[in-house]
DNA sequence: ATTTTTAAGTCTTATATAAGATATATAAGA
DNA sequence: TCTTATATATCTTATATAAGACTTAAAAAT
């Protein structure tokens, strides 16, 4: 048996799949939680410590918890690594390529978990910094989960994606494994970030999850890193 | 005023730092620690839990509290991020290329907080991984706090650098920052790695840091990327 | 009378302490 | 070898106090 307060972190995690609480909302207090599953206050502050931790949830002082969301303006870009290495600030710049369904291959329909050839969402961008090309990013997604995502909307949200993926979808990204390679540019990348075929260029390919580890998106980012690098901590 | 499980924390760093408690070894129980702090268990507990998620220490059930060390199976290659694409499980083995003093590059001192132009250790080295090579690493240390350190050392001590500070000069590696590109192949890194000029690797620029974030060595790793890929989670 | 400021009260999380039950690991003894 | 004792971390509950955020009521100023 597990300890009672991975059974109640196990059971907030269900009320936030089953959306019970909202993305930006706050939950219970911690009380009324202890109330509710017969526990005490210290049992559901560990709990909720942890899911914390997972940023799952925020803690705000004489506010309360909150779910967390993409709508907020520290959690933006909470998932881009790459960074000026001149500590520039330039806000990025978002251009829709395309937009396709297709049938998926069997690898891609293996890392997200679907029918074999069922049917993703193609999506090909292209991010600018500073007027300049800097990324060409890859996604796909199941049609399934995505049912009424069109070139409109992404273009709408100016491509944040996982703000979309929540307001519009109902899906929580949470967090995500990355692969990175250096390649050499093919045809169309070069011609798309304006460099030289067979420039280097940092291959990220990210696979993003929701609760209980379920995959939603896959991606292949492809991105200049003359004068931007990809940064990480190891702890 | 800082609550009272930071000043803890802050104490029992400072035990670590000043070597009364060393790497592998077990420090007092909470209890121990709760009465000559003169606070309660709790408090204590908090503090080892914030210590214990930096991985500074480790906690075992019913054993005890233990100072982490580079000298344990599990931590062996903890900050090794590169990682067989094919789900190889192969050995790296270790090839010392070049080991000389010189004088720190302005950058460099400034990075390693040591005065300008004092000298720096700089090792130059080959990972190969089934045979073939795979990471050129370039590595500068500050040759104040490695007095004694020789080129028998790391072919001793086979490569494992944090093990050999830890072991043989008393510094822990606790964290690093990473800076990831994809450069081209210059002479030598092509001529080492077995690759044509050009090629593109991935170059990962590793600062490493030892208690209170002072910075301890410097590294540049170049690797190639064709069977391999650097793996990072994002959370 | 209206507005502004201040104070008090209430809700929240954060911090701190205490105490007991449980799980795990090791050592000592039968 | 098996059992028991002991030490440890872990889990759970309970009870305070502190501190931040917000609301409301009262007081002061205009």
């Amino acid at each position: 048996m597990n300890p009672l307060y991975i059974q109640i972190k196990k059971r907030i995690t269900e009320s936030l799949v089953g959306g019970l609480w909202h993305p930006g909302q706050s939950i219970p207090s911690e009380i009324e939680l202890a109330h509710s599953y017969n526990v005490s206050q210290g049992t559901v502050r560990k709990a909720i410590d942890e899911l914390a931790a997972e940023k799952i949830l925020i803690r705000r002082q004489g506010k309360g918890t909150f779910v967390a969301s993409h709508n907020e303006e520290n959690n933006q870009l909470r998932f881009l690594r790459l960074t000026s290495s001149l500590g520039d600030k330039e806000k990025l710049n978002n251009k829709l390529l395309n937009f396709e369904k297709e049938k998926a291959s069997n690898g891609l329909a293996k890392i997200l978990n679907i029918n074999n050839a069922s049917t993703v969402v193609s999506i090909k961008r292209v991010l600018t910094f500073n007027q300049k090309p800097l990324i060409l990013d890859l996604i796909k997604v199941p049609a399934s989960s995505f049912r009424g995502l069109t070139p409109e909307k992404i273009i709408e949200k100016q491509g944040s994606m996982y703000r979309m993926y929540e307001t519009d979808f109902g899906i929580q990204m949470l967090h995500a494994k990355e692969k990175i390679r250096a390649v050499a540019a093919n045809n169309e990348a070069a011609e798309i970030l304006g460099v030289a075929i067979n420039t280097p260029i940092l291959s990220v390919e990210r696979v993003a999850y929701t609760y209980d580890n379920r995959a939603i998106e896959w991606r292949l980012g492809l991105c200049l890193t003359e004068n931007h690098h990809y940064a990480t901590e190891l702890e």
